[in-house]
DNA sequence: TGGTAATAGTTGAAAATGTAACTAACAACC
DNA sequence: GGTTGTTAGTTACATTTTCAACTATTACCA
């Protein structure tokens, strides 16, 4: 197993941004995954909710950049838990608003305390340019 | 939807991370889907064994942090495809040497050459000096 | 030597995701 | 006003992924 090839994977930017993605995002996952049995779909809507107070799941695709039908199954869990109330839009019953609870707001401080740490450990491993210029690439890139 | 908390999910890095991931994957995943109807645990076992010639699944699993049973499995369809082979150690039976073959190492070769394209395109929306910090906080990053 | 533990890899069932088709409500245009 | 087109969101089905249990082989050690 000696490496012969000259094309270097730790080079290819999307594989190196799955890599650091999926390995950084690893202790926060069994963080809301242990303590409240959520998925990764799951906080990001909670999140958005506890962020912006009141959204659409339309909002939400486009904040979070995710598939309505991951967002329309997020919402339904959440719900199912009483983290989250729908209230159909008055003028255009197409629409739902979305909220949190107050139980769903005190699940969000508690994953916020935690996000918040975990950001704290993972910066130690970076200086504070790499991570002023990290997170500008990283905005950067996410740009469709 | 006005932003009212002060936690930014913006500056969260396994949220930005995750982001900059998916967004910088999807017209790379079009090209290896498109043209050769891959998965993304498909075309990383491909390079793995394009750059490093002769491994073992065991192998491809450190280097490449995924997990037994996602490369088993694209093992087996690589293998089903003839993009690779199997041959059994002869000390320890419990081993499997895999090999690209011709074809698997033709594919490889196309792709590769997509590959340095789309980082081309990519990089493109960033400086040079942004570009090298991204790499080593990336790296950083990805060490468990 | 024999018995237990460890390792490489596979398999099956359950959970999650992706895709496309669907419903319900509204808009626009003749 | 009725037809056609759009939009928000859900559902059904196929594909992937995850998790745990499994097989086969080798290592360890009394």
């Amino acid at each position: 197993m000696t490496h012969k090839d000259d094309f270097d994977l730790r080079e290819f930017l999307p594989y190196l941004l799955n890599q650091a993605a999926e390995i950084s995002s690893q202790s926060f996952q069994r963080i809301y995954k242990g303590r409240y049995g959520m998925l990764r779909t799951e906080w990001r809507v909670l999140f958005h909710l506890a962020i912006y107070e009141r959204m659409t799941a339309k909002d939400i695709c486009e904040k979070a950049i995710m598939h309505k039908t991951k967002v329309s199954r997020a919402v339904q869990r959440l719900e199912q838990r009483r983290y989250l109330q729908r209230k159909p839009d008055e003028k255009d019953r197409r629409h739902e608003w979305l909220t949190l609870t107050s139980q769903g707001r005190a699940v969000y401080e508690d994953l916020r305390a935690h996000a918040r740490q975990h950001d704290l450990v993972l910066m130690q491993k970076l200086s504070i340019e790499e991570i002023t210029v990290l997170r500008r690439a990283l905005n950067a890139l996410s740009q469709p």
